[in-house]
DNA sequence: CGATCCACCTGTCGGC
DNA sequence: TGCCGACAGGTGGATC
C-alpha cells in the first residue's frame, strides 16, 4: 500500500540492515515483474557493499560501491521483510508451512552486516506492478523514470507560490494535477483525497482556479500546500510510529493503520467539526475520489 | 506537445 | 458454498 509516507515507512526500516552491509548472494525467483529485470542481475549486485538507501517520490534507491543504482518500485502491493537467524538461512526452502504468500516472494537478498550479523531482505509482490532496475553510474539523475518527477512534498519547498506556478494554467481538475507526479512527487490516491479534505477544496474543480492571475499565490494554494504537507509530515510519523514492530510473528513488514477522514469512507458523515455532510465517491480518471461535496468547494 | 484511457496482475469482498 | 463482477495504495505507454 505505497504512496511516499509508506515507502519512506519501508526505507526507515531497511536502512539499519542495508546501509554498509555487503551483498553475499541474490535469489532472483522468476525473470520479470512489471518489467524484466536488468541482464545479470543477480551477479552484479553480489559481492558489493549497499553504501546508501535513498527514496525519491515512491522509489527507492540502493547505491552500491561500485556506483551502481539500484531503482525499485513497490507498485501496488509490493513489500519487503527482514528475516534474521536459521529462518533466513534457507532461501528456497518453503516447502513446509511457509504460507502460500511466499508464491510472491520474488528476490531474496543475503546481506551480511557491518556488525557481523546476516540477514535476508525479501521482496513479495503479488501483483507484480513493481520492478526493480539499474541506473548506470552516474545516470542516476538522467533516469527516464526520475528525471521528470517534481518536488517533494517533504521539507519546505512546497509551499503556496510553487503550487501556484505549477497550477497556472492547468485545466485538470485538482485531483488529477495532485496525482501528477511531474508536478508534486509521491502523492497517491489516499493522501490527495485526505488534503484536498483538510483544504476544504474540491476535488473536481481546475487547479488553475486556486491560482491567482498570472500565477500568483492565493490563500487557497498556500492553504493547500500546508495542509499537503502537513498530511504527508503526519502520516510519515505514524508510519514511524509501527516502526518499533517491524518484524512481526510472520515477519511481515507492518503499514500502519491510518484513520482516514474521507478516503475509503463513503457514506460516513464528514467529520469536520459543524460540517453535516455525508462522504461520497466519484470517479475521476478511473480511480475513486473520496470527498465532502457539502464543505469542499 | 498535453490530456485521457488502458494495460499490467492477483487477491478480496459483496451480491446473488 | 460457489460463481461473478467490481475494485484495490501506481504508472508507462498507446492514442487522441
Amino acid at each position: 500500500m505505497p504512496e511516499l509516507p509508506e515507502v519512506e515507512t519501508v526505507r526507515r526500516g531497511l536502512q539499519p540492515f542495508m546501509e554498509g552491509a555487503t551483498i553475499l548472494a541474490v535469489e532472483q525467483r522468476r525473470p520479470n515483474l512489471r518489467f524484466p529485470f536488468p541482464d545479470r542481475f543477480a551477479e552484479r549486485l553480489t559481492g558489493r557493499r549497499i553504501e546508501a538507501l535513498e527514496r525519491r517520490a515512491k522509489y527507492l534507491i540502493l547505491h552500491l560501491d561500485d556506483g551502481l543504482g539500484v531503482i525499485s518500485h513497490l507498485g501496488m502491493s509490493g513489500s519487503y521483510r527482514i528475516e534474521q537467524g536459521e529462518a533466513a538461512q534457507a532461501p528456497g526452502n518453503f516447502t513446509h508451512e511457509r504460507s502460500k504468500n511466499a508464491l510472491h516472494d520474488h528476490v531474496v537478498l543475503r546481506l551480511g552486516g557491518k556488525d557481523g550479523q546476516t540477514s535476508s531482505i525479501i521482496y513479495n509482490d503479488p501483483r507484480r506492478f513493481g520492478f526493480m532496475l539499474f541506473a548506470e553510474p552516474g545516470q542516476l539523475n538522467t533516469h527516464p523514470l526520475l528525471k521528470g518527477l517534481g518536488t517533494e512534498p517533504t521539507g519546505n519547498r512546497l509551499d503556496g507560490a510553487l503550487l501556484a506556478r505549477l497550477f497556472h494554467n492547468k485545466a485538470a481538475p485538482l485531483k488529477a494535477a495532485l496525482l501528477d507526479q511531474r508536478l508534486i512527487a509521491g502523492l497517491g490516491n489516499i493522501y490527495v483525497c485526505e488534503a484536498l479534505w483538510r483544504a476544504e477544496l474540491s476535488p473536481l474543480r481546475p487547479a488553475r482556479s486556486i491560482t491567482g492571475p498570472d500565477g500568483a499565490s492565493t490563500e487557497n494554494t498556500e492553504r493547500l500546500a500546508t495542509l499537503i504537507r502537513s498530511v504527508i509530515a503526519d502520516a510519515i510519523a505514524a508510519g514511524g510510529s509501527s516502526l518499533k514492530d517491524y518484524r512481526q510473528a510472520d515477519g511481515e513488514l507492518g503499514y500502519f493503520q491510518h484513520s482516514f477522514s474521507v478516503y475509503d469512507r463513503e457514506g460516513a458523515p464528514c467529520p469536520r467539526t459543524g460540517c453535516n455532510g455525508t462522504v461520497s465517491r466519484i470517479v475521476q480518471s478511473g480511480r475513486s475520489t473520496f470527498y465532502c461535496p457539502v464543505c469542499q468547494h
